[in-house]
DNA sequence: AAGGGCCACAACCGCCAATGG
DNA sequence: GCCATTGGCGGTTGTGGCCCT
């Protein structure tokens, strides 16, 4: 059985969203809100849109609280550091930075951030259309524990505990407390990888997305809080996703629970290894990560020498 | 100046999960 | 428990503007 389309397509406008499109929009949302049916919303705002075109207009460009823009150096070390941790978790990652949409982060890291990886790990290759690993990963041995010195742990032994793609839950504890008060004087390129090396990634910190106050992604809220939709249009006053920081390790306990399932794809024996061990990925599972995920430039020499190499 | 290629961004598409009847 | 509807998300595409030749 086929699925119902949203809408009516042949009645509905496509393309570029005009002035006075925006502006209906705008006017019928501050007016009465969405009343929670997206569907409905353009009829009544007198729009011959989707509902669901509506929607994404309204949170990733109409929706106050929006900055639009150059994205800061501390933005990009807070993408980096979660892509290399969930990966293309696109309303994970904005969630912990105020005012962007995942859509803009998406289009960021596609257009702009990749690249400028890429261009760091291009400056000195070892031989022509390779690139070293950088040492991150070298430091990564299997038996590295997270006590190491070693800025981001590594275990071997856990190698289901993060699978590439697998959804994380809002508990998922990424840990960069450090992050945002990082080494800001890093040069304008940075990989993944170095992103890895300065930042810590454990335990001890807690996303907000999903569960916490904040919209996630393209401004798109979790259900589970759609009391908060409509009074809430932005991020209120986070600043930099630290208000999350407050949010203590037992946090993660209470919230794994309730999530593990929320988030598609976590089995019971993924839960458990959460719980074990939240992020102390594997040096295969790190490499899988970024082999398999949209930042598919890099690919890693199957070697034991942790040599990362990139084909372009 | 023209046009071809590239880039950035907005918007769309399709799938999945949640929810309610 | 089943099914239809809706919302949310990530991947992909379309398009306009800029740059280079």
């Amino acid at each position: 059985m086929g699925r119902a389309p949203c809408c009516d397509k042949a009645n509905v406008k496509k393309g570029p969203w005009s002035p006075e499109e925006d502006e209906k929009l705008r006017e019928y949302i501050e007016k009465h809100g969405t009343g929670g049916n997206w569907i409905a919303l353009p009829q009544k705002a007198g729009l011959k849109r989707c509902g669901k075109s509506c929607r994404l207009r309204w949170l990733n460009y109409l929706r106050p609280n929006l900055k639009h823009g150059e994205f800061s150096e501390d933005e990009d070390r807070i993408i980096c550091t979660l892509f290399a941790s969930i990966g293309s978790r696109w309303s994970i990652i904005a969630s912990q930075l105020p005012g962007r949409t995942d859509n803009d982060i998406k289009n960021y890291w596609n257009t702009k951030l990749k690249k400028k990886m890429m261009g760091v790990n291009n400056s000195a290759p070892k031989k022509p259309h390779q690139v070293t690993l950088s040492p991150m990963l070298q430091n990564s041995a299997p038996s590295s524990s997270s006590s190491s010195s070693s800025p981001i742990s590594f275990k071997n032994n856990h190698n289901s505990c993060y699978q590439p793609h697998v959804p994380m839950t809002t508990s998922e504890s990424i840990s960069y407390s450090t992050l945002l008060s990082g080494n800001s004087s890093s040069t304008s390129a940075y990989s993944t990888f170095e992103c890895l090396q300065n930042y810590q990634v454990n335990s001890a910190f807690i996303l907000g997305g999903e569960t916490s106050c904040s919209s996630s992604s393209d401004g798109s809220y979790n259900n589970k809080i759609s009391h908060v939709k409509e009074a809430e249009f932005g991020h209120g006053d986070q600043i930099g996703g630290l208000s999350y920081l407050s949010s203590g390790v037992e946090d993660t306990q209470k919230l794994m629970p309730s999530n593990a399932g929320r988030v598609s794809g976590w089995t019971g024996e993924q839960s458990r290894l959460w719980e074990e061990s939240p992020l102390d990925y594997g040096l295969e599972e790190i490499k899988q990560l970024i082999s398999t995920s949209s930042c598919n430039n890099f690919m890693f020499d199957d070697s034991k020498t942790a040599e990362m190499v990139m084909y372009y």
